[in-house]
DNA sequence: AGCACGCCGACT
DNA sequence: GTCGGCGTGCTC
């Protein structure tokens, strides 16, 4: 008898294996990697094998009688077998239930059987005599278009307004024959581009040939590809898909979530007749049918965002992953992966190239550069030798001091004026990290922070500033315990109030805002900045989404409003965040033959972050941040564990953090003598979400495999009260 | 997660 | 007496 190994589509964390069913006689052809639908529990649910065995005498090896599998889901295996490895490793490397890793590679979140659309075909059939149809123009008109054009299509019938009824009497009659045709949705179908034909700059080439070395291996290796902003990275990754096609494998592009809508899709139409776009805005339905599309072999490129890794695409020889460092590719919720993690494993299962791509890598990265795991490639220097941007910070101290209290600094008042004039356009940038959650002093620059561990203390809807290390509380002060100015200010300005306040600085600018709430619809990031391309407004302003992959030739001017502002939030990879705000942001200026101006106001003008970033210099950057990591001990000299404890009972939660946080300092140390460090409990950022009490644990270690064993054996990916997230992007 | 089984309060 | 509350535990 055959059996199989299925893992049951249930969502929750307290089922971890797999169960036994008998495969019957009439579904002998089912193997693993399809989906089926079995009781489970008194009750229908969908399962995907595993494997499939044959058992002589199941009643000997088995202390319960199997029940059989119902009936498939799809005509054929939706997992490819390395969609099953990669499935199983994010499992076993997340600590999430296999049902949810394997739930990533299926179109919608639950994973019913998506109906395709069909779309009737109409094509001539058997001969026929105009004679006959003398006295029915319809139909020999019909029959005519027909012999002309070999087939119709449902819709284009509608739009000749022929009968349905003449065409039915025509099937009937033998005249005309019908076939059912998937449709397939795809909204980037219409997105047409040529190609330039592009001479590529000697640091390219050099960059191309050192991959191709490797790419015709066919072997895993890593590369780290550091391009400043206008180096032409994406060249490199389409001459790189070329040769990976041309050996008669496939590549997958990743970009970042908010970048989807910018020039690479665009760049790769052009060179490729086969790409196909994966995002998580498609609908259910055009997912499904994209993945039809991969799966039937005539897509040789995917591009998306992280999801784009979960098709059924197979030999795949490159992945590209541009803007690597970008915080996007982190999902938020469980299973808690990092594309950049998971795209790697998905290259060794591969045996694929793969290219992390960056101006400003993660430090992460550089690191593994830095050590040789990664083949570390530079383009140091901007296509056609276009000059970097000038940019000058101002000390927004010193403004005050000179009596400017508006938001706008003169100088950035000055330049929007002066680019207004000339015609161009220049794009402001409100950084929105860290904002309405402190407190500070806007003549000295002072935060207010905790009085215990010198962490900037945050400022709480109900008044109070708390720090959320240590569980201190306090009243903000109504002058700067520092300098004693009254210009406390509470950072808490939003988009719209700022677009008001601009208005009445900059009276004739047309002035285009940008936020989650503009651009909420699927294309409203594309149509706001089409709109902005074409030049309709003067000055486009929104958060951090407005500094990011899109190349907009009339922009000569940025201004980034307290571009450090991110440096006051209590989290090691602040400087980090501040840094590739201030140079992202530059990379937006003067693209063109037309040179770009930057202004960076700043409060903290000193900072490490804002020099460098100020002086787009990485490698200073890196110098000044790489020690304070080693320092205080954070990525990437260690790895992260956030653990999250969750109750309705404040005290209950902060106990078994407790219990949990004891647990480890008796066992792992024990047992590992790699370094560990463990913190809190501590009240999470969101310390209470809609009644329930948040408490973090955080752990930072050299061993990740030590604490993970230390994990499961105390079940904590079982409770249902705890969330476990490795590599988390925020402490809080 | 769901659904069954199970053991204590107010109802035709 | 029984209908139903949702605590505990299992699902091949």
């Amino acid at each position: 008898m055959l059996v199989a190994e299925i893992c049951a589509n249930v969502q929750t964390k307290t089922i971890n294996k797999n169960f036994s069913y008998a495969v019957p006689e009439r579904l002998n052809f089912l193997r693993e990697g399809w989906r089926v639908m079995i009781p489970f529990g008194g009750r229908k649910v969908d399962g995907f094998i595993m494997s499939v065995r044959e058992v002589e005498e199941p009643e000997k090896i088995f202390d319960f009688a199997l029940k059989e599998i119902s009936e498939p889901i799809d005509d054929e295996a939706w997992f490819t077998p390395e969609m099953m490895k990669a499935a199983a490793w994010i499992s076993d490397f997340y600590l999430c239930p296999l049902s949810q890793s394997m739930s990533l590679f299926m179109p919608g979140r639950r994973g019913r059987k998506i109906s395709p659309v069909f779309e009737k075909i109409y094509r001539p059939a058997g001969f026929f005599s105009e004679e006959d149809f003398k006295r029915s123009p319809a139909k020999l008109k019909l029959l005519k278009l027909l012999d002309e054009k070999k087939e119709l299509r449902q819709h284009e019938l509608t739009e000749l307004k022929i009968a349905s009824a003449t065409v039915k009497s025509l099937i009937d009659a033998g005249f005309v024959s019908v076939e059912l045709r998937r449709v397939l949705r795809d909204s980037y179908a219409d997105l047409r581009a040529e190609s330039k034909p592009v001479e590529l700059t000697e640091e390219q080439n050099f960059a191309v040939a050192s991959v191709k070395k490797i790419l015709e291996q066919k072997i895993f290796q890593g590369f780290l590809l550091h391009g400043v902003t206008g180096s032409g990275k994406t060249q490199v990754y389409i001459e790189l898909t070329k040769i990976v096609r041309r050996l008669g494998r496939r590549a997958i592009i990743l970009v970042p979530e908010i970048s989807l809508t910018g020039q690479i899709v665009y760049n790769f139409k052009a060179h490729f007749p086969d790409v196909a776009v994966i995002h998580s805005r498609l609908s259910v339905a055009e997912r499904s049918d994209v993945f039809h599309k991969i799966r039937s072999g005539e897509v040789g490129v995917v591009i998306g965002a992280r999801s784009a890794l979960f098709t059924p695409v197979d030999n795949v020889g490159l992945i590209v992953m541009d803007e690597e460092q970008d915080f996007s590719y982190k999902q938020d919720e469980s299973p808690r992966y990092h594309a950049r993690i998971v795209a790697e494993e998905f290259a060794k299962i591969h045996g694929a190239t793969i290219i992390f791509g960056s101006a400003t890598p993660s430090l992460e990265s550089y690191y593994r550069a830095r050590k040789g795991e990664l083949i570390y490639l530079k383009l140091p220097h901007r296509i056609f030798n276009r000059a970097l941007p000038e940019v000058q910070c101002v000390d927004m101290r010193q403004e005050l001091k000179t009596g400017n209290r508006n938001v706008l600094s003169r100088a950035l008042k000055n330049l929007l004026e002066e680019t207004l004039q000339k015609n161009q356009q220049s794009i402001l940038l409100l950084n929105r990290r860290g904002y309405s959650t402190f407190v500070m002093c806007r003549a000295c620059g002072e935060v207010v922070k905790c009085p215990d561990c010198g962490m900037p203390m945050t400022y709480h809807a109900d008044g109070k500033l708390k720090c959320h290390h240590c569980d201190i509380e306090e009243t903000p002060p109504e002058i700067c315990p520092k300098c004693g100015s009254k210009y406390i200010k509470y950072f808490g300005t939003g988009t719209q109030k700022l677009e008001q306040s601009l208005k009445l600085t900059l009276p004739d600018a047309k002035i285009l805002r940008m936020d989650r709430d503009s651009t909420s619809q699927k294309f409203g990031h594309r149509k706001i900045l089409n709109a902005f391309g074409r030049g309709e407004y003067d000055i486009l302003f929104g958060t951090q989404m407005v500094a990011k992959g899109h190349d907009i030739h009339n922009v000569t001017a940025v201004g980034i409003l307290s571009a450090d502002s991110s440096l006051n939030f209590p989290d090691f990879r602040a400087a980090e965040h501040c840094f590739i705000l201030i140079t992202q942001a530059a990379g937006r200026a003067g693209r063109a033959d037309l040179p770009g101006k930057v202004i960076v106001q700043a409060y903290n003008p000193d900072a490490p972050a804002v020099v460098f970033g100020c002086a787009q210099d990485y490698e200073n950057f890196c110098r000044a941040e790489l020690p304070n990591r080693k320092n205080f001990f954070f990525p990437p000299y260690c790895r992260l564990i956030k653990l999250l404890f969750m109750s309705e009972d404040e005290t209950a939660a902060k106990e078994n953090a407790k219990k949990t946080v004891a647990a480890f300092r008796d066992e792992v140390k024990k047992n590992s003598d790699a370094r560990h460090e463990i913190w809190g409990p501590i009240p999470a950022i969101i310390a209470n979400l809609r009644g329930v009490y948040r408490f973090v644990v955080l752990i930072k270690t050299q061993d990740l495999n030590a604490v993970k064993k230390f994990m499961r054996a105390h079940d904590l990916q079982k409770l249902p009260d705890v969330q476990i997230d490795i590599d988390p992007t925020s402490t809080g």
